[in-house]
DNA sequence: TAATATCTAATCACAATCAATCAAAAACAT
DNA sequence: ATGTTTTTGATTGATTGTGATTAGATATTA
């Protein structure tokens, strides 16, 4: 068996149970000890898993989630998300500077973004692309990326925006409360949403109201510090 | 059996199932070791599949970047080419700090990085992604998005580069001659490329003979601030 | 806290796999 | 037919992955 195999298997596995034990692990592959902690330790190395003493447990970041889940969750609430995305499109103007945040929900923006001279930084990988595409002016951040995901991360990036004052940024929370603000599952991610909620005149935050009233683990800016645009109220 | 036939067996298995082992396929095809091996290994220089010890992978093509804009004849695959690849791959060690310019020649260097913990930087989309997919920590410096390459350029790129102090650094040029030195025809793809030498303590040029005595529009290097790395002489 | 059980990282020998080479076979050209 | 080039499969030493062992680290229990 390949070593990416077993790996797979492994990633599955903890994904899946949120946690899996070396022994488990072992059983289910039929292989050492030996191979499969030093396959968790390649698989840690990657930032795919968390290594723990006795085994391994899942990273807890939306974007490893999508990897597995990204039909189902991209199926839910269509026109609710279409209808944001479009509303938020239409708020860009010309001579814009604006910043867009990775994830699916910013991402449907793009298309419905009226051609204008407005200039873009994203750190996501894939709407830079969509928008240099478009034949507008785009920038992104420096930093770390992190495998499967689709997204500009970490320390570096956060301090790579700080450079910038944009007119309107554009973000994606996945939950919005009164008591935690806006939130979100990555402590990474928080930074850069953060960041660019800080450094932008008019900051807006996506979220169907399927985000309403729950809290993820890090939170990114208070109830005031942006407006929400949604579906309902 | 034709070459071409085996191949387009292989990438069928390995697509379909994710990944084969060489067993396997020689099984299936019913060729020597030997010969698969071959295969795996054109296949692999292609981009078509991804080689790992004891078999192959299927390339994870999650988001479908384009190819780049680049003439024909760059595309091609020749022995030479490769080899120079090759041999810049090899001498990536364990815990180097690498920038990897971006365009084909240094994209074909990535399928040759061997298995280490080496932390790579570069402005090329293309690489940033192949290079996440292998499991290395990849970083991108901060700038601009040139789409028609998929390269980060300009100035605050340049700048972005310094930051860094890179152990060795690989750099793709067009033109390599006594008189002008290293060029390249972009303006703003020189600044990076000068700056990304002038922080190595190691740089090294790819170009194939047929970039000898030519001189494109701007100079990003002389001869000895960076070692050449070719075909022939 | 100390004793016990469990887990880990480092090492080693062995097995699997690899790249390079070479001679035979096949395809091709003359 | 004859010589040339290309492709193939076998062989080689070198590299890399594997599983067992063990000493030390970490958790658990009393």
């Amino acid at each position: 068996m390949l070593a990416k195999q077993r790996q797979e298997i492994i990633l599955e596995t903890v994904n899946k149970n949120r946690s899996a034990t070396l022994d488990e692990l072992c059983g289910l592959i039929g292989a050492s000890e030996s191979t499969v902690r030093r396959d968790l330790y390649e698989l840690a190395a990657q930032g795919r898993i968390n290594k723990v003493h006795g085994g391994a447990t899942a990273i807890n970041d939306s974007f490893a989630f999508v990897e597995y889940d990204v039909t189902e969750k991209d199926k839910l609430f269509t026109e609710e998300k279409e209808a944001i995305a479009r509303y938020a499109a239409s708020l860009i103007e010309d001579d814009d500077f604006v910043f867009i945040d990775a994830g699916t929900t910013t991402g449907r923006m793009i298309p419905y973004i009226p051609e204008k001279k407005a200039v873009f930084v994203t750190n996501g990988f894939m709407h830079a692309r969509k928008l240099a595409q478009r034949g507008f002016k785009v920038l992104v951040p420096g930093g770390e990326i992190k495998y499967s995901t689709e997204a500009i991360v970490g320390t570096e990036c956060a301090l790579s925006l700080g450079q910038y004052n944009f007119t309107k940024s554009f973000i994606g929370a996945n939950g919005v409360s009164l008591q935690a603000g806006f939130t979100t599952p990555d402590l990474n991610e928080a930074k850069v949403k953060t960041e660019a909620v800080k450094n932008s005149r008019e900051a807006y935050v996506l979220a169907d109201s399927s985000k309403f009233d729950s809290i993820a683990s890090v939170t990114f800016g208070r109830l005031n510090d942006a407006s929400i645009i949604t579906d309902k109220l």
